[in-house]
DNA sequence: GTAACAATTTACTGTCGAGTATGATTTAGC
DNA sequence: GCTAAATCATACTCGACAGTAAATTGTTAC
């Protein structure tokens, strides 16, 4: 048994979240939705997600928990959320750059700076960290191609970059594996508000990746 | 709720496992308790620590729980051992080169072969995946240390290459997080049988961060 | 002002799984 | 053989937590 800290287990709601919106029962759907989303992220973050239950969301929230549940059907849903969210920044980073007439290698070194900060944001941890394993194979499926477009995507970059002769010819697949796994790793170490900023990170990692180990003569 | 499969769950152990030594109550402790570990290691490699239930582990070797706990005091324990296995391996890795009269460069080529290695076995799910979330804070202490020898492992290879002119110079920290991270993300998405064998992935790797993306003159 | 309904709570259920108490059955040592 | 220690099973306890039924309170449309 995790003995992770939890809060105090009463089950009364306490403070009034920064998330929720106040003024009791106004209606606002979507801005609730969008809070329990959010907390549910930084809650996974913070604890991970077989750690923290949905009573821990609600209590974030000062909520109960049947209230989580009228905005959500389960907890795997939760996560799922979480992870499109996370998602939908890094489709951006990538939407960002389509249109650019910049070599591959530049729009990479951008799509990476956006990466990093999408993996170093609270939702972050959902993308990098939500295993198949935890989910139902419905939705793990899903998941497995939302990933696999964001592999698609750098390949394509790569692929660009070679072509347009910014990019040393190499190994499209081992590279964009590569660049993934030391962009998402990020969200295994980083912690806000030390060291470098995220957007920082990324061009460091692309930095890395642009001049390679081997001496230059 | 996970809908994630498990086998009959009568509690009667079944078929008696490969890894269990055969010969019923002989005494040999050492081999059981190895086992014991294989076994945890294998079904966290497959279902993810939290989906994985002692009854679980108890079933693959065709033995009961309580014989688990024979073994190893509990759960945490059991995922503890499975990261030291796969740290084991690394530090072998380092070992390996430490009275090499190689480049920094080769040295640091030859661990991250090893390294793959290690990620792609049965413990190295154990190694990347053993969040500190699901850890009494003793324990999570002590993983953290030992995940930090290696990072300073990796750091120093790298500093000693760049000393010796095979490294261009470069932000040993940020080197250091990009080539765990790119290599530890394998254990993501690594398949024994499929494709590369962890030794090429190995030196894949290595190439790309050798030679860099960027064109050399 | 009030009916209709949206939002939330109180108070449950049911299950799963970690860990244990206890007793049975070997095996090793003498 | 006999005994003490080692090995393993049966049959539990107990808490945590996902999910729900039903009642309650506030808000909005008219």
């Amino acid at each position: 048994m995790p003995r992770s800290r939890r809060s105090a287990s009463d089950g009364r709601p306490e403070s009034p979240s920064a998330l929720w919106p106040p003024g009791g029962r106004r209606r606002n759907h979507a801005v609730k939705r969008e809070a329990v989303i959010r907390a549910a992220a930084q809650s996974f973050n913070e604890r991970g997600y077989h750690n923290t239950s949905l009573d821990d969301i609600a209590r974030a929230l000062g909520v109960t928990k049947p209230t989580v549940y009228y905005y959500v059907d389960n907890k795997e849903q939760l996560l799922f959320e979480c992870f499109r969210e996370g998602l939908e920044r890094i489709r951006d980073a990538f939407r960002a750059v389509a249109q650019d007439q910049s070599s591959g290698r530049e729009r990479l070194a951008s799509v990476l700076r956006d990466y990093a900060q999408a993996i170093a944001s609270e939702f972050g941890w959902c993308m990098v960290r939500a295993h198949d394993q935890d989910l139902s194979p419905q939705m793990a499926r899903q998941i497995r191609e939302l990933k696999s477009e964001i592999d698609q995507g750098l390949r394509r970059l790569i692929r660009e970059g070679v072509e347009d002769g910014s990019i040393e010819p190499c190994d499209t697949k081992i590279t964009a594996f590569a660049l993934a796994g030391a962009l998402n790793w990020i969200a295994h170490w980083y912690r806000p508000g030390q060291g470098m900023s995220p957007a920082e990170l990324g061009a460091a990692f692309m930095q890395v990746f642009e001049l390679g180990l081997r001496p230059r003569g």
